[in-house]
DNA sequence: CTGTTAGCGCGTTCAG
DNA sequence: CTGAACGCGCTAACAG
């Protein structure tokens, strides 16, 4: 039709049947079927995220710059959620990819074994979040965690504690054995005493983080500190501090990976290992948006970005000697 | 063709054939097409979801209740952030719609005037999210802001404080209005001199929070306690009682509308109007989800929950008398 | 039980 | 400058 030509501003129109067309797109309120072309031209606009949960401020902050990166190039995003269930992750992935949308941001749920088989036979480009999946061959935009619970150790060690008690999340979880490694290598580095027993695997919630501090300080003699692997693990762990009746920083100390955004928080209290959140979010949408637009060579680009240490009172002074 | 059959299990089918397309799906890799089927069936299995900041731990649950009761009925949903500007909540509409989405749950932005606009000449079923949109015939789901606020300065009232600053967003957004509108109530009622100086309009916001907490501290008497009319002004208004040297509930008593999730704060203490963010998204997807399937009488509906009244420690005790 | 026809709405290609 | 034909992938309706 010439109603084409009009609406998209190409080829030659003359003034008369424009003014009509405009007038009819008017009078019948017509809007154009972005589902006709997608379906022609296998472009959809539109982007998925996959994340465990937008409920977790880290993750609100990374979508918020996914959904921002992604507005700007002029797509939308669909958002999922799979509760680290792998199960949840495999349905969403189908319905996705039967939408045909263009690209998927995904933060691996689990073990990681379905997404890795998912992204062998990937039909659509992928960008994986945050964590990494073991022996696959995707793009990757993630923090450097490793690095940063080393700093964070080596904080606490210089502080002059040694026993530090080392709540983490799934095994499974890249994120999370990264956190173990870099605590293991400054530990290693001061020449500490590595106690197994000091180091704890649970999940990344609350209620792991509360019932892994209460098993740490059972232990004897107790940790003069923790170090919480994630955001949620802090605050179990600060409450399970609260209930025994300790005080922090003077009884102990308490370090964590993940900032809370200030926005959030009344008083920044805790020391931490900050991730980039935003940052993250608009750098992996960029860089599948390069993916699909083919400007980028057919290698797998890996983005690691720096986490930052930021010291507040919870890690307190240095600890006298005893 | 056939493979429709089988995929779709409808219809008779041989053994032998069933078996030779199952055949071929794996061998190809064939994944069915959810667009040509919306392009015919104009039903696209996805909703939007526009909201102001979803990074508004507020919104980021309601996101989720909303994601929750999507999935749960096999649909997707695209999420829009628009920071209350009704230029950015255009665009993403006319996308949406073009998108053939076969709702949308919308959070309108600023003083929704276009949104009214929008929500006459509509052609998708939409249902409007927290807030409220005068005059226009739109199926709604929200809180009843004014009865929760007129809860929050009861309880100012009744324990002792009778100089109760207001320190409320946009006039122009609905639950603002509402939220003075029930401290008004509540004012009259005590038969409390009402002070307009006292009450407040800015934005949504942690600066305009301190900013309009500082002002009231400027007025003579100063107020003795602060009704924040959202979460993030609550927290600007606690950092500029901080910086005043002020003791919360000591010097002055702080209550809030909105809650901060229970998961994200170390230590509960404001007193708030708690809002159901979560059965809000849930309701209101249930709702769009109802009418979409025609279940629904062709009037308006319209969903109002209650607020809860969560006395922590913000509030303080029963003022002495001076 | 299986194949054909047709049309959802669009834009490219090619003739007027 | 404008219109007709075609096909993107799918399935309902109808023959075979």
């Amino acid at each position: 039709m010439t109603v084409s030509r009009v609406i998209n501003n190409s080829g030659y129109i003359s003034q008369d049947a424009r003014v009509r067309v405009e007038a009819a797109v008017a009078e019948l309120q017509y809007v154009p079927n972005t589902l006709a072309n997608s379906l022609r031209f296998k472009q959809t606009k539109t982007l998925a995220l996959i994340l465990t949960d937008i409920t977790n401020p880290f993750f609100t902050t990374l979508a918020r710059g996914v959904e921002d990166a992604a507005s700007d190039a002029g797509f939308s995003v669909i958002f999922c959620n799979t509760d680290e269930s792998e199960v949840e992750q495999d349905k969403h992935l189908t319905v996705l990819i039967r939408k045909r949308v263009d690209g998927i941001l995904l933060v691996p749920a689990g073990s990681t074994s379905t997404s890795m088989a998912f992204a062998r036979q990937r039909t659509v480009p992928v960008v994986v979040l945050d964590r990494t999946v073991p022996n696959a061959c995707i793009d990757t935009v993630r923090c450097d965690s490793e690095h940063g619970a080393y700093e964070l150790t080596r904080l606490l060690l210089e502080l002059g504690h040694s026993r530090i008690a080392m709540l983490s999340g799934p095994p499974a979880v890249s994120t999370a054995s990264d956190r173990v490694a870099g605590y293991r290598r400054a530990m290693a580095e001061a020449g500490a005493s590595l106690c197994e027993t000091l180091i704890f695997s649970g999940q990344f919630t609350q209620a792991s983080g509360h019932s892994m501090a209460e098993a740490a300080f059972r232990l004897n003699p107790p940790p003069t500190a923790v170090f919480a692997s994630n955001n949620f693990i802090a605050i179990g762990a600060y409450r399970a501090v609260r209930k025994a009746g300790l005080r922090i920083p003077e009884d102990i100390a308490l370090v964590a990976f993940d900032d809370l955004p200030p926005a959030l928080v009344l008083e920044p209290f805790l020391t931490v290992a900050a991730q980039p959140a935003y940052e993250m979010g608009r750098k992996a949408t960029e860089l599948l948006l390069a993916r699909l637009a083919g400007q980028l060579p057919p290698e797998r680009q890996e983005i690691v970005l720096p986490t930052e240490l930021v010291v507040r009172r919870s890690s307190g002074d240095k600890l006298l000697k005893k």
